[in-house]
DNA sequence: AAGTATAAACTACATATGTAATAAAACTAG
DNA sequence: CTAGTTTTATTACATATGTAGTTTATACTT
């Protein structure tokens, strides 16, 4: 029985640290920072205040730097699947009672997939519907 | 040409207002109410507040009641449609890059939707297919 | 060993949000 | 018409978020 962790929300800014340090991991600071200076026009300030934050709320732990001792390294402590999950049931729950199909039906009828990308989207459903048949 | 008609954004608890207002519109800041009374806990100022600030807003709009002038009789100046894909547009992009079927594949592998729940989103697509198909 | 650069910690401030209380205005009952 | 009631409008206050500046501790560097 997995407890039921519960992920912390974090905020569209904390997102873009997030990715950063998901993608690899671990990084100081300042590398985080470099990483967003093209994608972002933040502050270096403001980023290092995003990971405190992203710290307290227990997104981020981090271990002391061993080159240079007053550097943390930082990691995620949530992993992106889970984050994007809680996510996206908070939302679908909001906005569509929780309906994925509901979900799906609108933002199709509106946004334009690519013949692709429908297939795609139906080898997914085809393979979860094998499983269930069994 | 359409006008691309910038939808506001809004927050959870406003949310449920609208949603109050989607489902019957118009109605006076106390039907309002006593819909929500059964579904939340919230105290009747505090609707009135949200009610306040989706008029700021541009969410809502209202007009005067012609039984008792005080009143004011609301309605939606957005559709929950514009709405629900303004947010599912906002939310994608920022959690998976945009991508529809990333969102469905990741979604998919932990929630379990019934077969038939299943069988309608294949519908969906089945159809989405065809109309580009042509 | 002392000075300094720098990383992290703390503080700041505006706007948003959740959650209401109070004030002002207008209707209704006596 | 005056008082009480009921609506809307204004104000309040804590926490969250975007966006940084300032302080402090201390690991480097000379």
């Amino acid at each position: 029985m997995e407890k039921p962790k519960k992920v912390p929300t974090i905020s569209n800014a904390e997102w873009e640290v997030m990715k950063v340090l998901w993608s690899e991991s671990p990084k100081t600071a300042n590398q985080v920072v470099d990483t967003l200076k093209d994608k972002t026009s933040w502050n270096p300030r403001t980023i290092r205040t995003l990971i405190g934050r992203l710290v307290r709320k227990k997104a981020l732990g981090f271990t002391q730097d061993q080159k240079d001792k007053r550097k943390y390294l930082y990691h995620p402590l949530v992993s992106e699947r889970e984050m994007a999950k809680a996510e996206t049931k908070s939302m679908l729950k909001r906005i569509y009672g929780g309906a994925l199909n509901v979900m799906v039906a609108n933002f199709l009828e509106e946004e334009r997939l690519s013949k692709e990308e429908i297939d795609e989207l139906r080898l997914i459903l085809d393979k979860k519907k094998n499983e269930l048949d069994g």
